[in-house]
DNA sequence: CCAGTGTAGTACTGTGCGGTACGATACGGT
DNA sequence: ACCGTATCGTACCGCACAGTACTACACTGG
């Protein structure tokens, strides 16, 4: 906040060429560090170290412990949640395109870092309702919005007959990732196996086909 | 733990009789304090003065703060979760029974206690995952045992057809308690109502009836 | 080669916490 | 009335951290 009231005022500034590169580690190392002690014990002093950067240069691009923490949620949470908005683009078969749509938000949404994300993001919360309506809008809301969108062109081509759309789809994507999820943020075990999320996508899409599709 | 050795080792103790109400005090203010700040932010200071102690008998009774955090999350784990083990002893019809056990699960588990449980539950459990194990065991494991027996009944008696019935079992609790319980650890709002319950367990026993009941 | 700017490194301050120690007190059992 | 024990209240220690300040260096553009 300074800082950015110290370039405003000297109108056009040259200095930040590497800077998004330097940024980007500077939130990685951050993240890192959140992810690792939680967002209390996580300490600046560690991340400066880790990034080889001085205590300094954190508090001269980022006001106070809880705007870079901030501004670490929203660029991880766009880097993870990013890339589905392209799904369900396919034109298969219902099925397929379910099941296809399935795998992709299970192998996107159990890696290491999506599940750190997760636990800290539900942790502080609580404390931060902002940071919830930002995980639900930048999150897995995009999620559920391109299935909900995918799901309404089904039922207006005759595909499907669901009478609550959004609660069909929020049900089918607990149902595909809600226990592989929670196994993972609990540390109860490693990643699901292929053939485990295979399985499991399979009923998660059988089960919704059976209630909603045509026969 | 220590303090139930020394009972043991002097047989017969006559010093707690209301140690066991005073306890019950203490680990409900220590929940109450994690719970508003998480394990790190939370100070046990902060717990003696509002349980009205001191210091000096939290340490008494739990070697650390650690351990007094185990503690505590043992004994909500039983308070939430204690309550499912009777569920499904219903002889009604296999809807009604399936649609009742949501209705208490959603009831039981949507709680501000319960949420603030699974929210701290969520992030310690990172680098305790004995802690997570602890959860599984005593907490969400049970709601699904329960279930999950229940099911292996009824397709015993012929009346369901599921290959994979683990799984199944979670995938209805979850299409069940998914996006209401995430909406609640993300503070997105408050409580589902009576009737977005209903329609939540309906949809979701429906499905899983279409998928594997008889027809 | 120089001026300007960002930053690593470090030292410092203030604060708050985990954990300990201890005196005063209340109370139940003999 | 006396003893033993648990506890309260409080003061204390050591430490770690957020945040600040300052110095020395490195780079970049002219």
């Amino acid at each position: 906040m300074p800082k950015t009231t110290r370039l405003k005022s000297q109108e056009v500034s040259l200095r930040f060429r590497l800077s998004d590169e330097r940024e980007k580690e500077l939130l990685d190392t951050a993240a890192e560090v959140f992810f690792e002690y939680g967002y209390s014990a996580a300490s600046v002093g560690e991340m400066a170290n880790r990034a080889k950067a001085s205590k300094g240069t954190y508090y001269s691009r980022y006001p106070s412990k809880k705007l870079l923490f901030a501004a670490m949620i929203r660029a991880r949470t766009d880097q993870v949640y990013e890339p589905l908005a392209e799904l369900l683009r396919t034109t298969s078969t219902l099925e397929n395109a379910l099941q296809s749509f399935g795998m992709h938000v299970l192998e996107v949404s159990l890696t290491a870092d999506s599940v750190s994300l997760v636990r800290i993001l539900y942790m502080e919360a609580k404390n931060s309702p902002e940071i919830g309506r930002m995980f639900k809008q930048h999150g897995y809301g995009r999620l559920e919005a391109v299935l909900v969108k995918y799901l309404r062109q089904k039922i207006r081509d005759g595909h499907l007959q669901i009478e609550h759309v959004t609660i069909a789809a929020e049900q089918l994507v607990d149902a595909l990732m809600g226990e592989p999820m929670r196994r993972m943020v609990l540390s109860l075990g490693q990643l699901p196996t292929k053939r485990e999320k295979e399985i499991r996508v399979r009923n998660a899409v059988r089960m919704f086909l059976a209630a909603y599709g045509e026969k």
